[in-house]
DNA sequence: GAACCGTGGAT
DNA sequence: TATCCAAGGTT
């Protein structure tokens, strides 16, 4: 079935700009990390950061993250285990693997210059979508480049009183018309700023401070009272269970035994408790890889809930009585407990060995 | 299209 | 406490 759309009627983009662009001046924001010094490269790690992650939770990372990679050249230089492990705690590892990534394609495909000239150029780098690529166009260079993130598809789908879900293909053609509408060709930085200032601190997603917006009687939201109505949520989908069991094999030192996920998929490339599905699989490889090894119980199993679905965790503790230094290959190494912060463990991992270590004190 | 990919804050 | 969701992109 096909749903009818509200065609909105946009205001006229000079009276909208110029008054954004007022409110701008008098409140927006202009001291965040990433707008000092500008360039390509702080921009677009910032972008990167902060898709699906807020302000707050960026800026600690993004000030480590440029003091160990100051520029393009140091960042393509690195080892992505290093990369990654800057990255421990932001979720959504693909970002800091794509960013690795991009890093070596401008250094060695584009003279490391950061070819900032089209959406098309940059879209082209892994990890820069349409409206990042966008983005990063109007921030560092100042050049015309519409954006849609949701900041901004929240500001204009409660100014138009546009219905639908935004993921739905026509609603964000509607949205990227707007945008596209709007967006001005000059001060194109502090106008993309702006709209995202505007969604962050006034037309936020609850409670919104209506009395304080430049655009208060424009808005088609407000006009109906429905302001919380916009935008239109995601349909829900019931979360399958999965169920693993994460295996904490302790040497004689009391250090664990960690295994380096692989490059894709849930927490790839980080390192983490070696995983079994069923507890079959589990005494086969015991018995093969760590003769000499012994299960000493199951922890209690706890749920963990991602966006997709929910894993149910039971820690299984074994010890080992290790001769020599096995496993010797690549992709295992030893954990101290004592040294918590030397490697990149995703967050479930990391309280599970804390509460390991809390345990042992006892 | 729809599934996949994380974490911490807000309520 | 459980749920929602935030400066999205890739497969």
């Amino acid at each position: 079935m096909s749903t009818f759309i509200e065609a909105p009627q946009p205001l006229d983009a000079e009276y909208f700009r110029t008054r954004l662009l007022g409110w701008f001046d008098q409140y927006g924001r202009t001291h965040l990390p990433w707008q000092q010094g500008r360039s390509p490269y702080r921009v677009w790690v910032s972008e990167i950061m902060l898709q699906q992650t807020q302000v707050a939770t960026v800026i600690g990372y993004f000030e480590r993250f440029m003091q160990r990679f100051p520029d393009v050249a140091a960042l393509a230089a690195a080892e992505q285990d290093e990369v990654l492990h800057l990255w421990t705690g932001l979720g959504y590892y693909a970002r800091a693997r794509n960013l690795h990534r991009a890093a070596k394609c401008v250094v060695h495909e584009h003279n490391g210059a950061f070819p900032v000239e089209s959406v098309a150029a940059l879209s082209a780098l892994p990890g820069i979508g349409r409206s990042t690529a966008g983005a990063i166009i109007a921030q560092a260079t100042g050049k015309r480049a519409p954006i849609l993130d949701g900041n901004v598809k929240r500001v204009l789908t409660r100014l138009h009183g546009v219905e639908g879900w935004p993921g739905r293909p026509e609603v964000e053609r509607r949205l990227w018309q707007l945008a596209e509408h709007y967006t001005p060709q000059w001060r194109c930085a502090d106008f993309t700023q702006a709209m995202m200032d505007m969604g962050a601190t006034l037309c936020t997603r609850r409670r919104p401070s209506c009395l304080l917006c430049p655009f208060e009687a424009d808005c088609v939201a407000h006009a109906r009272g429905e302001e919380q109505r916009f935008p239109e949520s995601k349909p829900k989908k019931e979360k399958p269970v999965r169920k693993t069991m994460m295996l904490m094999l302790r040497d004689e030192n009391g250090h664990v035994l960690l295994e380096q996920r692989p490059s894709s998929g849930l927490w790839g490339g980080l390192w983490g408790l070696p995983q079994f599905d069923d507890g079959g699989a589990l005494d086969a490889w015991l018995a093969r890889e760590m003769p000499g090894s012994e299960v000493q119980g199951r922890w209690s199993s706890f749920v963990h809930v991602f966006t997709h679905f929910r894993l149910e965790i039971t820690p299984v503790q074994a010890h080992l009585s290790r001769q020599g230094d096995q496993p010797a290959a690549s992709g295992w190494r030893w954990y101290d407990p004592d040294q918590p912060d030397s490697i990149g463990l995703a967050a479930p991992v990391k309280a599970l060995l804390e509460s390991l270590s809390s345990f042992t004190l006892l």
